[in-house]
DNA sequence: GTAATTCTTCAAGTAAACTTGAAGCCAATA
DNA sequence: TATTGGCTTCAAGTTTACTTGAAGAATTAC
């Protein structure tokens, strides 16, 4: 590790960036959505913890597995606020995520088993195709991009 | 039936949106998106074909799978051109979204298989994590949000 | 000490899948 | 016939997850 990544006790956002991956705008980014809150220095300039680094290795994962950043903002109120996270604090709440995967998988084989029988029928009526009316939330909300798997916003 | 919905030969894009649910703002965009190709009356209002229902089912029907506007378009392309499509065009075209389907299950599964194994560490290393490196492209494509199981654009 | 980095904030752009609103034409009903 | 409602186009707004750029301050390197 350079010296310069070191100042006033503290890591700079390019340290960081470096040893994330992510880009400084997407970790500034994470901030303003609550994800990091780094300390400053006199003159203003971000400081991170060393734990800020598996903090946005977990925003990370959690992506790659389909959560959005508002349910990984939730999931992240779990850890504790005055002490540095242990291996326990992020199994716990990874623990909580599989268990979403498990339902994302489940209704998405259920999906599967319907166009199934719609393959052999071909029919796509509206009043009578099963493919339909599968309490399908994630068409009826809003504008905005559209996401597999149902409503995402209240699944945890 | 009403009879103002079929004037000069011709649906509606009020009937339309009655029959599938749609807003017709959704059914004019689908239509910028190449995905009905309506004719026009003599005053230039739009006039649907009785097939466009399940046309426009489809496009539905595959959103709720996850497909995008794009894979969807693309998929129409296997319908006959000057033809009514039938059943068997239907099905051919919905057994192709069954493989891709069963590809992201199989997808999901291996992520939730790899999960487990990082509850049990805990460790959420950039090095060492298995959740990490497994080729997740869905990250490194530019801005815009983020979609889960790989680079849906060149799926189908 | 100066130049080159790196950092800061803030505004605006991007993609996807639409919606909303304005301004005006067209059509069905009373 | 008048009016209500539906249709037209086009521009701009929405959400998510960011990036890009501008303008300037701080820090590091030489």
């Amino acid at each position: 590790m350079p010296s310069s990544t070191l100042r006033q006790r503290g890591l700079t956002i390019g340290y960081i960036a470096d040893r994330t991956g992510l880009a400084p705008s997407a970790i500034r980014y994470y901030e303003d959505e609550g994800l990091v809150t780094p300390d400053r220095n006199d003159s203003g300039h971000r400081r991170y913890d060393r734990s800020d680094i598996r903090r946005l290795s977990f925003v990370m994962i959690s992506q790659g597995l389909g959560f959005t950043i508002s349910e990984i903002r939730e999931a992240l109120t779990d850890l504790p606020e005055h002490r540095t996270p242990n291996k326990g604090d992020w199994a716990r709440i990874s623990r909580r995520f599989g268990k979403v995967l498990d339902d994302r998988i489940d209704q998405m084989q259920a999906l599967r088993a319907r166009l199934d029988g719609c393959i052999g029928c071909g029919c796509l009526s509206l009043k009578t195709c099963a493919l339909y009316n599968p309490k399908d939330k994630a068409r009826t909300r809003g504008q905005g991009p559209r996401y597999v798997m149902g409503d995402r916003s209240d699944e945890i």
